[in-house]
DNA sequence: GAATCGATGGTCT
DNA sequence: GACCATCGATTCT
């Protein structure tokens, strides 16, 4: 299984964000697999993007969303949750995929020690469980996904139909009208590990 | 089920 | 000092 190229995410940001469903995540935790099946995502498009972390310009927390495409972005909300971009199109202007939830595939019972061992909770519907289950933190801001000894990649999986997708507006996006009408979420539609 | 709320800390005005 | 690209528990209908 081939690994997502640096051109894969060179590109259109709503175009990345469709392709990466159905795609996998991998995180590599003490030699274990611990992966996913991409299914939600929500694009987020430049400094005129209202509800952009880039709407104010560049910050030294933004900053990985200015760089190459590839790489991570990983910020840290509410003081205690965190959540998982990947930035695209090209150097020096600000876009990002943030990966919403996955479909878990490998690992999944050392994901379930990650959250905390219930039995009851979803393992990888949101974005900060996602990061949860898989163990990442703001140590992979501005890794590189793309790199051969990477600890966090995406690996082709088996492609989406387009009958399979649906859009929406996105989650938690408040205030700006063209920014809380805009359908930038990507989710395959009837899947449970679709987030709420 | 749906609505509401507290936790908790980094970031930016 | 206000604001979060959230989650899980609690409190309603």
């Amino acid at each position: 299984m081939g690994r997502l190229t640096r051109q894969f995410f060179a590109r259109d940001t709503l175009v990345v964000a469709r392709h990466l469903l159905g795609q996998r995540l991998v995180r590599m935790l003490d030699g274990d697999r611990l992966s996913g099946r991409i299914v939600e995502v929500e694009a987020y498009v430049g400094e005129d993007d209202q509800a952009s972390h880039a709407r104010p310009g560049r910050t030294e927390r933004n900053a990985p969303m200015y760089g190459p495409p590839g790489h991570a972005y990983v910020y840290l909300i509410y003081g205690m949750h965190h959540c998982l971009n990947t930035v695209t199109e090209r150097e020096g202007f600000p876009a990002a995929v943030l990966i919403r939830a996955l479909q878990p595939v490998e690992g999944i019972e050392r994901m379930r020690e990650l959250r905390s061992g219930r039995a009851d909770l979803p393992l990888t519907s949101g974005p900060a469980r996602l990061c949860q289950a898989l163990a990442i933190d703001r140590a992979f801001d501005g890794a590189d996904l793309c790199a051969p000894d990477a600890l966090l990649f995406l690996e082709e999986g088996v492609p989406v139909a387009d009958e399979a997708v649906a859009q929406s507006p996105r989650i938690g996006v408040r205030g700006d009208e063209r920014a809380m009408t805009a359908a930038w979420r990507f989710y395959l539609r009837d899947n449970r590990h679709v987030s709420r």
